[in-house]
DNA sequence: CCCTGATTCGC
DNA sequence: GCGAATCAGG
């Protein structure tokens, strides 16, 4: 791909409006963003303010954060005595698993992440892809929460994507 | 490790 | 002129 007069347009557009050198790429298309960080130097378009890694462009500030839920997990160590024997490995798979079962609860019942409101050109192979609102409107944006082994969904998405089954009894 | 922009340098 | 590789910072 060439840079054409328009595709030069879009570029100095984008970029005066304070879109990331990625971003940039990713609406364009056909280019890494290193070869949009080039083509701005060559332009001789104003750089970012401040030097090395700067950016973080216009953050609305950030909106009410809900309260964060008590690790209880981090309390229910390890409490095993003296094994030496085999029957000791049993007790401890039970306790992981109410351990497991805490944790799944807490998540399910308080949780409700709050999202990074991510635009559709901001999301990567590890954010959450739920969309949030309506997509004709302006505030509409994604989840964008890390999302774990590039699934499409953070954790809390992905229950919500894939109900497995007695779970949603309690939902509704 | 994710991201950002800046710089270099072979093509 | 172009942009991958590299550097440097958050």
């Amino acid at each position: 791909m060439n840079w054409t007069d328009e595709r030069v347009e879009k570029l100095k557009k984008l970029w005066s409006e304070g879109l990331s050198a990625s971003q940039i790429a990713a609406q364009l298309g056909g280019v890494s963003r290193n070869a949009v960080i080039g083509k701005v130097h060559r332009l001789s378009l104003p750089g970012r303010a401040k030097a090395g890694g700067t950016t973080t462009p216009a953050r609305p500030k950030r909106t009410t954060s809900a309260p964060r839920a008590p690790n209880y997990a981090a309390r229910a160590v390890t409490r095993t005595v003296a094994r030496p024997s085999g029957a000791t490995v049993l007790k401890e798979e039970v306790a992981v698993d109410l351990v497991a079962e805490q944790e799944f609860e807490l998540a399910a019942n308080i949780v409700v992440p709050m999202s990074r409101r991510l635009e559709l050109t901001q999301l990567t192979e590890r954010t959450c892809k739920w969309p949030i609102g309506d997509p004709l409107k302006e505030e509409f944006h994604f989840c964008g929460n890390d999302s774990p082994e590039s699934s499409p969904y953070c954790s809390y998405h992905a229950r919500l994507a894939y109900q497995p089954s007695a779970e949603r009894r309690r939902i509704r």
